[in-house]
Parts: C-alpha cells; structure tokens; sequence
DNA sequence: GCATGATCATGC
DNA sequence: GCATGATCATGC
C-alpha cells in the first residue's frame, strides 16, 4: 500500500515533504525497520554496502526512490511517477562565495541531468512539445540537500522539496537551446556540441569513460554520448530565485515574447552601434570610470537598471567588452579568475576548473573600435562559445603543460641581477590560443602551491620569494585569437 | 612592436 | 580582502 497517490502531483509532492529535515541515513534507517515491507529489502542492503565504502553518484536519489517512495530505482525511459508525470530529481547544493547579490552564498552544485540525447532516435522527434525531454522535464519534484565537502551526501539533510516547471519565460529560451542541440545533429555535427552552445539547456556529456563514443546519424564521426540537462548556472539559479524564499530577482532582458533571444539582443545593442563609451557613458549617467564599463553600458542599452540580468545569469552568459585599435589589433588578452594552484594540481582535463568553465559559459562579446580621434565607438557585438577544437586543441595543451608543472613540483624561476623575474609555464609564443601569466595585486600577491612541491629558483633571489607559494596567474586567451574569432562571427 | 611580467582602480 | 577588468613597463 502506497502512502500517497501515484497519480497525483500534489499527493506526492506533499508526501515528499515529509523528508524536509531528516537525513538520507535515517530515511534509510526507517524504511529498513518498516515492518510493512514498504521496501525492498535487498535495495537497502545493496545501499548498506555501497554507502559503507563510499558515496557514489545517484546514490541518494535511488536511496529516495526506494525507501521513501517505495518503488524500485530503474533506468526506465518514462517519468519516475508515470501516471502523474513526475520526474524526481535529488540534487545538491553547495555554499559559495557570499556577494551582496548572493548574501547566503548558495549555489548550485551540478547541472541536472534530463535525459540521455539518443542521436540517431531525437531526430525523429516532431518538435520540443512531443519530444521525450520534456516528457521528462515538465513536471519535476526537486529534492535539494546541502553538500558538504569531505562529508558522505548519505548524512545531509533533505532541505527543500518542490515540485518545479520552467516558467514560460524560461520554457521559450529552453525550446530554442533544444532546437540549437537538434540543429547541429541534423547538421552532422554531433561531435562539435558543446554546453556552451546554448543559454539554459545544455549538451553535457555523459559517460562511464572519456573515450566512450556514440553513433550519429548524419555523419560517421562518432561523438560523446551527451545527456540534455540544466546547466548549473540556472540551477543555481532555480534554487535561489523559485526553491528558496524571499531572494530578489534580476531585471529581465525581455519583457514579453521574442523568438530568437540572442538576435534580439544583439539587435537591441546594434541600435547603439558608432555611439562612442564616453556618450553612452555620459547619457546613462555614470559619472566613476569603472572598470566594468562595458558591461555596465550593455545593461544599461538593454534597458537594465542594474549591473545584473535574469537571462545572462540563468544562462551564464559572461559580458567581455573588446575594445580593437585603430590598427585592428585588440589591445589587450582576456583574462580569466586566478588559478588555485592546489586545486589545479589534483584536477584532471576532463573535469577541471578552467576546461568546465570554458565548456559552460557562453560569451557575449561587446566590441568597441577605436576611431582617428581615439574615440572607442560601439561596433557590434556578438555571443561567442569556445568551439570544441580549439578547446581540444591548444587550450588542452596548455592546460596540460600547467597542470604537469605545478602538480609535479618543476616551476622555475629564473632572477637575473637586476632582479627581472621570468617562470617556466606555457608562454604566448609558441601558443597560438591560450597562454599563462601574472595576475594579481603585485607580485607578491600569491597563492600556495600544492603540499610537498616547492619552487626552484635560478640566480638571485628576492625579497618577496616563499618556496611554498607563487605570485597569481590565470589562463590568457591571446587577443588575436580573439581578434579571429570575432572575424568568423562577422565583426 | 610585441611578449612577458607587473601593477592599478574599482566594486562586490 | 579579493576578483575583475584594464593598463603599464621593460627588454628583446
């Protein structure tokens, strides 16, 4: 006998809420004592042993599926609870950074995994309303718990329990990140999808090996086997802006209904195009020349008051403003947050914090030129993702050379007598799109190396030296790379 | 002129 | 206090 009605959103919404406050161990607890049998007894003996050795993914959502709502966890292609629609989702959060936009500092901790991309079968779907996705994504009940770092996920506490739908305004964005997806396997480019293709619904991959390939039907490279899933960016957002209570939201771009998202911005900001900063500046009525300038101009001419917008937050859209010379050279390289060298050290390509970032975030290029008077007028602008060879390419290796030098302990400097500084990492010459290079307060702003490596220093040395930590870097892409990638975008 | 290292200014 | 965006300084 089942404790709430299977046919019935509310009914099992309002049984799950039932959950809110307990942990995972003692939902497990209990349903291993119910002397109804409510549960299968070998699943909880199965998750006796899997949780005894360590945490494994999924292993709290099939937890909630067996002894809480007392069905078998299964792969099955259908929605968790079919007669009512429900898909359940358990999925965790993290605490971040606290910002004034963000003052508890949650977020969310992965993307949500929908439904494995079938190539060769999703491009028979007729369109997104009868597609398999959103039978799977149109009615979910997601359960958040809070992950702790170090902690097994089976001691968190269930926290928050919603049944959840994208809003309509969501939906439209979701349905044309869907088509984006369908558009580019139609086009026989499966093995060139990225998460950052598209705003809110992203291609992630998803397999048990890095070198797991699939069928695609209009072409015979094989590609990643990919999943649809909800980036973490509008997850984080979801949990802060419709799970939890009382947060603020952000101005939305577009207010009523427009087909095509990104060609409505870039149309919105073309309005504006041969304006120079220091008009737009002056008519916005920013008086401060701060440094997110650009930025701060793009909200401001898609008619947003403040310094956020809900879609580019949702979709993590980053605003880089590009200012070309008068000779066509973009002045300056792009540079990215400072690396961890600890954390650098223990990553792999596959899942690092440069790569993952580069792979989710979608770019949008403000682009300004400069004219004979030295005036930098507005000359477009465009949404720009790294495409997958380059990332692949050279990017990868400089990641590599990086990741190899700091986790093996072989960074060098070399001090000349006059006290001129030059390190070992991956230079500009050489890379054709990524380099390493200071970036920091001054160079004795510095963050630790990993445990146990220590840096070697050639020649003098100085005052400011620790062999335990070195001045920040980040990862530059090269500004005529950039330059390349705006002329293939048409700028 | 450009690569590389270094630093500045502002806002969160 | 630190990240971020932007720019500077020097030497090859």
């Amino acid at each position: 006998m089942k404790k709430y009605d299977e046919t019935s959103p509310e009914s099992i919404e309002s049984y799950g809420k039932g959950m809110i406050g307990k942990t995972f161990r003692e939902i497990f607890d209990a349903a291993k004592d119910d002397p109804d049998g409510f549960v299968a007894k070998d699943a909880c003996a199965d998750y006796l042993r899997k949780h005894a050795q360590k945490s494994r993914k999924g292993g709290v959502g099939n937890l909630v599926e067996e002894c809480w709502f007392g069905y078998e966890a299964n792969s099955d292609d259908r929605p968790d609870f079919p007669e009512a629609g429900v898909e359940l989702k358990v999925t965790p959060y993290k605490q971040v950074r606290k910002t004034q936009l963000n003052p508890e500092g949650f977020a969310a901790k992965e993307r949500l995994v929908l439904t494995m991309i079938n190539y060769m079968e999703v491009v028979k779907e007729k369109d997104f309303a009868h597609s398999h996705l959103w039978e799977k994504a149109q009615l979910m009940l997601l359960v958040w718990y809070l992950h702790l770092q170090g902690r097994n996920d089976i001691d968190s506490t269930v926290d928050y329990v919603q049944l959840f739908t994208p809003p309509a305004e969501d939906l439209e964005i979701i349905r044309e990140d869907y088509e984006k997806i369908l558009t580019k396997i139609r086009d026989g480019r499966a093995h060139e999808l990225s998460e950052g293709d598209t705003l809110y619904l992203g291609a992630c991959t998803k397999a048990a090996k890095s070198t797991d390939r699939r069928q695609q039907p209009y072409s015979d490279i094989l590609a990643k086997p990919r999943a649809f899933s909800l980036k973490n960016k509008y997850m984080t957002y979801v949990l802060n802006h419709y799970i939890r209570p009382g947060r603020v939201t952000y101005e939305p771009a577009v207010r009523g209904k427009v087909s095509d998202f990104e060609a409505y911005i870039i149309e919105t900001i073309g309005r504006h195009r041969g304006e120079s900063m220091e008009e737009l500046r002056k008519r916005y009525g920013i008086e401060t020349h701060p440094k997110n300038l650009g930025a701060m101009l793009a909200y401001r001419m898609l008619g947003i008051k403040g310094n956020h917008c809900a879609e580019f937050e949702k979709a993590g859209i980053a605003i880089k403003s590009i200012r070309i010379q008068e000779n066509g050279c973009i002045k300056e390289n792009m540079s990215f947050p400072p690396i961890s060298y600890q954390k650098l050290a223990k990553e792999t390509w596959e899942d690092c914090t440069f790569g993952n970032y580069l792979r989710e975030t979608r770019f949008f290029f403000v682009v300004y030129r400069e004219d004979r008077a030295g005036a930098l007028r507005l000359a477009g602008c465009c949404f720009w993702n790294v495409p997958v060879r380059d990332l692949e390419g050279d990017i990868r290796a400089v990641w590599q050379e990086t990741h190899d030098i700091i986790a093996d302990g072989r960074l060098v400097l070399d001090i000349d007598a006059k006290g001129n500084v030059t390190n070992n990492l991956p230079k500009k010459h050489g890379h054709p799109i990524a380099h390493v290079r200071p970036h920091g307060r001054n160079r004795a702003d510095t963050a630790p190396l990993p445990e146990g490596t220590y840096l070697a220093v050639r020649g003098n040395t100085a005052a400011w030296l620790d062999d335990t930590a070195y001045t920040k870097q980040c990862f530059w892409l090269n500004n005529d790379y950039i330059r390349h990638q705006l002329q293939l975008s048409g700028m």
